[in-house]
RNA sequence: GUGGCUGUGGCGAAGUGGUUAACGCAUCGGAUUGUGAUUCCGACAUACGUGGGUUCAAGCCCCAUCAGCCACCCCA
């Protein structure tokens, strides 16, 4: 290579890029996105649960086998430096079932469990969906009660009533009940897998009542007439936009576990409706109000395998075909995988990136104004005396930034005005010598001038409380 | 994995085969060295994703390839 080449092999420039579905954040989103998180880790705490934190990086037999072949597929593995196998975490839920199995003697149950991070799946993207994004999960492990379901649902469901949604739909299934419906309509035993089946009754949604018998028809051993009268079932919905349970309670005559998680089922949706509206009208689907409504629809299935009990899923009235932004369910056994202890359990998980993705397409992000004031640091003698201020301002919790560009004090009030600072303090030789301050209401543009270094706190926090 | 769409300076974006590839934003300088936003003037930028092909001539047409987005699958 010539001395000419490796100049210029110097100076190539690597392109600035990301990887598909990795977002970065900008300061206006990242703020919002801190926000939301807190908002949700405020609700969280309020109704007594406790945070906790696990690796991002996990052995990969931990991660592996408990979901599907699919799910197995999209975690991102490597080999570690010493040679471990290593994957990062595809939800928070596995890494959980560790977490509990591995502190047993650490954690009082039942255990009320928060936890905000960022999981990683190696699929394809989509809008709203990413390779790398936040999950906030709720969980209640070590019981098996209608309460723990209801404690659940009930502190996610009023999370999201928190944010500018314009409505959202929570809509509560029954693995348990779909799958006493599918056994009884299918002739099927205990045993056999209904996995088929489930996937299939999922789709109810987006292709159809014909679309989904076109489907289970190929699936053996199912007759058009099962299929018809169990997608009737799934289908009848009463007035309040409800799966109609009073027929599928007389089909489920006889099976007295189903019976039984029948009454378990309508005292949940009793306790939901206590704190939450019904369907909205057609006319007006709420997009006056941020309320969700919750709704019974036994055709729920979810993917994922570990599902046993309740099921729900949300949705954002005003982006019907966008995906679920909050699901979960219950589940018998999380942690069997790595202890003999059994720990039901019953949990869900708001999708915070993809609701953030659902907002802004809306354009109902909120708009974070900054409030900080900025010290603007006219001559380089006041560097010291303007540093002093904004310490002491700092000090008594008023947020403040300072000039970067001493001396040359246009460029700091255009960065100022830049950044949304509603006021600056101006300092230079005069302001040192008298121990003063002048402050610029850069919306006015009007500076009201020599007020004492010993007021500034006070007078910086009147102003700043005057801005909406 | 399957389909559709899109790739033009740092970002957005015009350009439908014919000189020197618009414009806006951002950046920098000046009008204005103790005052921003607004206004005016000026400057800067290795830009047509990559590789082939057609043509006298390609940002534009064709093929391939890569990347991104959207949709399916599945899912938060």
């Amino acid at each position: 290579m010539s001395q000419n080449e490796a100049v210029k092999e110097k100076q190539k420039k690597i392109e600035p890029r990301r990887l598909k579905g990795f977002k970065d954040h900008l300061p206006g989103f990242m703020e919002v996105r801190s926000n939301f998180q807190n908002l949700i880790r405020q609700e969280a705490l309020l109704a007594g649960f406790s945070e906790i934190g696990t690796p991002t990086l996990e052995y990969l037999e931990t991660l592996l086998g408990q979901g599907s072949e699919e799910t197995d597929k999209q975690v991102y593995r490597f080999e570690d430096h010493g040679g471990r196998k290593v994957g990062l975490r595809f939800d928070l839920t596995i890494p959980f079932a560790r977490f509990v199995a591995e502190h047993q003697s650490d954690l009082i149950f039942p255990f009320k469990r928060l936890q905000i991070g960022d999981v990683w799946r190696g699929e394809n993207t989509q809008k709203g969906r990413y390779r790398e994004f936040c999950q906030c999960d709720l969980d209640i492990i070590g019981v098996d009660s209608v309460g723990a379901d209801f404690e659940v649902i009930a502190c996610l469901y009023q999370t999201i009533a928190k944010f500018n949604t314009g409505g959202y739909a929570f809509r509560l299934g029954n693995r348990n009940i779909l799958s006493s419906l599918i056994r009884k309509s299918f002739n099927l035993g205990e045993d056999i897998d209904q996995t088929p089946i489930l996937i299939a009754l999922d789709k109810l949604d987006k292709i159809g009542t014909q679309g989904v018998i076109d489907l289970l028809s190929k699936i053996a051993g199912s007759s058009s007439d099962a299929i018809g009268y169990l997608l009737q079932l799934l289908v009848n919905k009463d007035p309040d936009g409800n799966t109609d349970l009073v027929p599928v309670r007389s089909f489920l005559q006889g099976d007295e576990k189903a019976t039984a998680e029948l009454d378990r089922f309508e005292q949940l949706y009793r306790l939901c409706r206590s704190i939450s509206k019904g369907k909205s009208s057609e006319a007006n689907p709420s997009t006056s109000a941020n309320e969700g409504e919750m709704h019974i629809d036994l055709s729920i299935a979810r993917g994922l395998g570990y599902y046993t009990g309740v099921v729900f899923e949300t949705t954002l009235n005003l982006l019907p075909g966008f995906g679920s932004i909050c699901s979960g369910g219950r589940y018998d056994d999380l942690a069997e995988r790595f202890t003999t202890r059994s720990l039901p359990g019953v949990g869900g998980s708001i999708g915070l990136d993809r609701l953030l993705a659902g907002l802004e397409e809306l354009g109902r992000l909120p708009v974070v104004v900054p409030k900080k004031a900025f010290v603007a640091i006219v001559t380089a003698d006041a560097l010291e005396y303007g540093n002093a201020i904004a310490t002491t301002l700092r000090k008594n919790g008023v947020a403040c930034d300072i000039g970067l560009t001493t001396g040359k004090v246009g460029l700091q009030f255009k960065h100022a005005d830049r950044i949304g600072c509603p006021f600056v303090i101006v300092v230079g030789t005069d302001e040192l010598n008298s121990k003063t301050f002048n402050l610029k209401n850069m919306k006015t543009g009007e500076e009201s001038k020599s007020h004492s270094f010993s007021q500034v706190v006070q007078i910086v926090k009147t102003a700043m409380s005057n801005i909406p």
